[in-house]
RNA sequence: GGGCAUGUGGCGCAAUUUGGAUAGCGUUCCUGGCUUCGGACCAGGCGGUUGCGGGUUCAAAUCCCGUCAUGCCCGCCA
């Protein structure tokens, strides 16, 4: 879908490069810094606004003022969408001819409809999002909802922006925490009473307070279980696997119901049997990036060192180690060296490799598949670009894979190796911990689940006594997904960077800018188009006249700007500007909807076909924060 | 010791990548508005030395230097 924002700004750009080119010649401003300098201003200062004047002042030797005016004097008209230049303090202001801009606009949402937000700047370039990658002992809390959404909501917007994506989930079912899982479930009788995934989360609860009250022969047993599960062929590794299956399928109905979907799951014992990491390692070794030093520290460790390095220098220095360990004395890999193994099969540099099969059937109607022994290769993998979705206190690890593409010589892969870094989730003061089990509060249990039965609960009361259902059974479906709403939407407004203090009340709020209220706003526009019995048709030319400068313009330009926004969300890997966006949509809408009355208006025809476009842009783009509008509320 | 992130009205956020007009939005508080398409709403008002100090620039929340505060990280844990 091609830009009507970003088509009006090249043409303005064009105006302002023919006559910058004839008054100055080659002046070092090139054609990208004019279109980088045109910006919306405000409304009353036209509808485009260059600032390139500003710049040029000095090379011209002359005052912005008077450049803004020989350029606008120097300009020729570039077609009929821009009807007029001004020039305020040195700024150059367009003006749009409203009819043109909306008829491109309102043309443009009715002819591609749940395609108008879509972007083709991904064209072509397979890439992997990687999240939550929970381990496969606990339920979903909060903190961890944050990986899942902001992974969830990315692949969406990289996905509309034409992007081939490959939804992963990473499942550690090996190391320390599942050893001491197993544990609990052989040596505390007790048996799965509630939600799976629940009453594991529970189960390691108590391993961990028991670990606690010290007990030598405890961990001795946790140490050999850690080495035991790791070979693939114990009946303890099997045991654990199908605790780990059981589990996962508990934490996929959470996912589910927060709409969460991915297409393969990606074993760390299955990058172990699928022989990645004796690859990795020779790989390694063969480039002479790692070494095995026969004494010293590391005697008998496989270890790579960091003082090769040409990039990147600056944040490992310091670091109080110069060389990681890949694989320990005792001859086990540690993470990094299994990272470092799935990221080289991520980018195709050891080639196929797994095998999948069905792991189970979403709702969305997608397969999910998982790696496997016995089953086929279906060519996952061996992508352009990855964006894992890991919070901000491992980023020294994912710098470190950086480092070791770095290393081979292979920068090119690093610069595409995304660390989509999020800032740890609070919650009312206390510090979310799944091995404490912090997160079993005294009035509730802080997990996704309950979080969203209770943000439901509160959406029921409203939408129970509501007029407006054409049918009250449907109630409790709507107000699952007003509930799901808020909480997507209080998650994801916030840029990724930032820490989040979560509060249970603000999260259920269910005004301003919210989830609810962009729901509301939705059915709002529904309710119109349904009582006017709005059947789409192309409009004559003659009903665009019914157009005023106000806030109907407005709404179009913003609707207008759709795809510029999905650019930018995906470029820069932040799904807040897509909830941004779509709350100044819902505002101006609002101040529409106030302003100007649609049914028995004269300019009905315009405005039904506005307020439809309207409908369309922001389903769409609350479709890529994952939520889903209902027509009545 | 070093690195990363954050710091913007009472509270929660945006604008920082690419310097540009009076720093936007939500909430709280105050004042108004439902015989007219849905009040989960709208209009208006109060509220800011952008942590602090320098520098560059015609122009700095934005760039540079320094500094303070908070959180995280620098393991043969994952």
């Amino acid at each position: 879908m091609n830009s009507p924002s970003l088509n009006a700004k090249k043409i303005f750009a064009d105006m302002l490069c023919g006559a910058i080119a004839e008054l100055y010649g080659d002046c070092g401003v090139d054609s990208d810094q004019v279109l980088a300098s045109i910006t919306v201003p405000k409304k009353e200062f036209g509808d485009l606004s260059s600032s390139v004047a500003l710049r040029l002042a000095r090379i011209a030797k002359k005052s912005p003022a008077n450049v803004a005016d020989d350029i606008i004097k120097a300009a020729k008209k570039g077609g009929s969408l821009i009807t007029g230049l001004t020039s305020s303090a040195g700024y150059i202001n367009a003006s749009l001819d409203p009819c043109e801009y909306a008829r491109t606009v309102i043309g443009s949402v009715s002819l591609a409809v749940e395609e108008y937000c879509s972007s083709g700047i991904g064209k072509g370039t397979k890439i992997i999002v990687e999240y939550p990658s929970l381990n496969p002992n606990k339920p979903y809390v909060v903190s961890h909802l944050r990986n899942a959404l902001l992974g969830d909501s990315m692949s969406n917007i990289l996905q509309a922006c034409s992007y081939t994506v490959e939804r992963e989930d990473y499942i550690d079912n090996l190391g320390l925490q599942m050893a001491e899982t197993l544990w609990g479930w052989k040596n505390i009788s007790s048996s799965p009473d509630k939600k799976f995934d629940q009453w594991l989360g529970e189960q390691y609860v108590l391993v961990n307070q028991r670990l606690e009250q010290g007990g030598e022969q405890m961990k001795g047993q946790i140490r050999s279980l850690l080495k035991t599960i790791e070979d693939t062929n114990t009946s303890d590794s099997r045991l654990l696997r199908e605790i780990a299956q059981r589990c996962l399928e508990a934490q996929r109905e959470t996912l589910f119901r927060y709409g969460i979907f991915h297409d393969v799951l990606v074993w760390e014992s299955d990058i172990i049997r699928a022989r990645l990491l004796e690859k990795a390692i020779e790989l390694g070794m063969s480039k002479g990036i790692f070494e095995k030093p026969s004494q010293g520290k590391y005697a008998g460790c496989v270890v790579v060192k960091l003082d090769r390095i040409t990039k990147f220098a600056k944040e490992l220095e310091g670091s109080r180690e110069d060389s990681k360990v890949m694989i320990r004395s005792n001859g086990a890999a540690t993470y990094i060296a299994k990272d470092f193994a799935f990221h080289l099969w991520k980018f195709g540099l050891l080639g196929e490799s797994f095998t999948y099969e069905q792991f189970m059937q979403q709702p969305n109607g997608k397969q999910l598949l998982t790696t496997a022994p016995q089953g086929k290769p279906m060519g996952f993998g061996n992508v352009k670009k990855v964006v894992n979705v890991i919070a901000e206190h491992q980023a020294y690890e994912q710098l470190i894979i950086k480092v070791l593409f770095n290393l081979l010589g292979r920068d090119d892969i690093a610069e595409n190796l995304i660390h989509l870094s999020y800032g740890m989730v609070g919650l009312e003061g206390i510090k979310l911990s799944t091995r404490k089990g912090t997160w079993r509060g005294r009035e509730r249990d802080y997990t996704a689940d309950v979080l969203l039965d209770e943000a439901r609960a509160k959406a029921l009361e409203v939408t129970k006594s509501s007029k407006k259902l054409s049918d009250p059974g449907n109630a409790p479906a709507i107000s699952e997904a007003i509930g799901l709403s808020a909480i997507r939407f209080e998650f994801l407004r916030v840029s990724p960077q930032k820490t989040i203090e979560f509060s249970w009340d603000k999260a259920l709020t269910f005004e301003g800018s919210s989830g609810p209220y962009c729901l509301y706003s939705y059915a709002r526009a529904m309710r119109i188009l349904k009582k006017a019995g709005y059947k789409k048709a192309g409009l004559d030319d003659q009903a665009y006249l019914a157009l005023t400068k106000g806030s109907d313009f407005e709404l179009i330009k913003l609707i207008g700007s759709a795809q510029e926004h999905v650019e930018k969300a995906a470029s820069q890997y932040s799904p807040n500007v897509i909830a941004d966006y779509v709350s100044d949509l819902t505002a101006l809408f609002s101040t529409f909807y106030e302003s100007m009355p649609v049914i028995g208006s004269e300019a009905q025809p315009l405005r039904l076909a506005l307020v439809d476009a309207y409908a369309i842009t922001l389903r769409s783009m609350l479709g890529l924060l994952g939520i889903r509008t209902v027509d009545e509320m």
